[in-house]
DNA sequence: GTCTATAGGTTGATAGAC
DNA sequence: GTCTATCAACCTATAGAC
């Protein structure tokens, strides 16, 4: 208790607000969130958030950057493992082994907002497009489109056990049990 | 040639008007598009738009009340099935094997607008939720909370190759092929 | 760190002429 | 059917007081 900053009504920290808006951001999309939206959820007023963020989209951008290592780290794994075929798939493993609930969110978040991410991806090497490294890092030089699809789709397949489990009561770990039989037994 | 309505510099007609509004909202999303941007592309003005559809929303309803029919189509094949274990599978397969650029493309849609779309489910049940018919057809009465999400993921195989293909040059055979074999092959 | 006040732009949508 | 003109509402963002 002693060094969180503020325990009042309105939620202040910046972890705070990106709890707020990383929530908004998943159920109504970063588009069909507005700077109020996020400002009332907090109970302060939108000027407060500009003290914080640059923007609307330093807010998600910040929310993405929060996950950032944890794909970098993904992608230091993989560049260290001997290249066999099967690889991909114990990579898609590992990811969702090692999911946190935080992670997840991220996830939803991503899937919620397609084309703001691909935006983000088009204009940022920065940030690069979520999982590019990871999928590169598992990409063969000269690979075909089949083998790159079989790629995304296994390292997909938490966000489409995310996607099953919307509306759902599925727990935590029954998302990661879905996601990992998909992920083991799939072909292409 | 000869029953086509227009034929002129700008497209005109309704089918004209869903055909930009679709690429739109896919790539830009629902919320990201403006009936300007839309108008814009078809070189008329907002106020022509209106002429055709009650207001935005209603062009993305329309674009998915197109899609309607196969739906149902499936959901009525389904249910003259003998319920078998596979069936889901099955059933999934058979929706790839069917699928037409025009469902691709509605697909894309849905996948681009994953807020917008659960806004769609929540308010209209005369839309439904898009799957959530052949859901039910594929559901037995009770049912658990991971045998909706097998049966979900399994429908949503073809949505993932969707996603793994985009940015590439995958044709459309190569999406379905890849939707199949994963398809085929999953297991929860 | 949060407020009030407000700027300047965009949005979805309508009225009415042609 | 499409236009011009226009609206009220909303948007993101800033300036400056507290």
């Amino acid at each position: 208790m002693a060094s969180t900053p503020e325990s009042r009504d309105g939620a202040r920290t910046k972890e705070q607000i990106l709890s707020v808006a990383l929530e908004l951001f998943i159920t109504k999309g970063f588009e069909g969130t507005s700077v109020r939206d996020i400002a009332d959820a907090l109970s302060i007023t939108p000027s407060a958030l500009y003290y914080h963020f640059k923007g609307k989209e330093e807010i998600a951008t910040s929310l993405l950057e929060q996950r950032r290592h944890e794909l970098d780290e993904l992608t230091d794994w993989i560049k260290a493992q001997p290249r066999t075929a099967d690889l991909p798939r114990v990579a898609a493993i590992r990811w969702i082994d090692h999911a946190t609930p935080a992670q997840i969110q991220a996830m939803r978040f991503a899937g919620s907002n397609r084309p703001f991410m691909q935006k983000l991806g088009e204009k940022g090497e920065l940030l690069r497009s979520g999982f590019a490294s990871v999928e590169d890092a598992l990409l063969p030089p000269k690979s075909s489109t089949i083998e790159r699809m079989r790629i995304r789709m296994l390292l997909d397949t938490l966000g489409s056990a995310l996607r099953a489990a919307e509306g759902t009561d599925a727990t935590f770990e029954e998302i990661l049990s879905a996601a990992k039989s998909a992920a083991s037994s799939m072909t292409i």
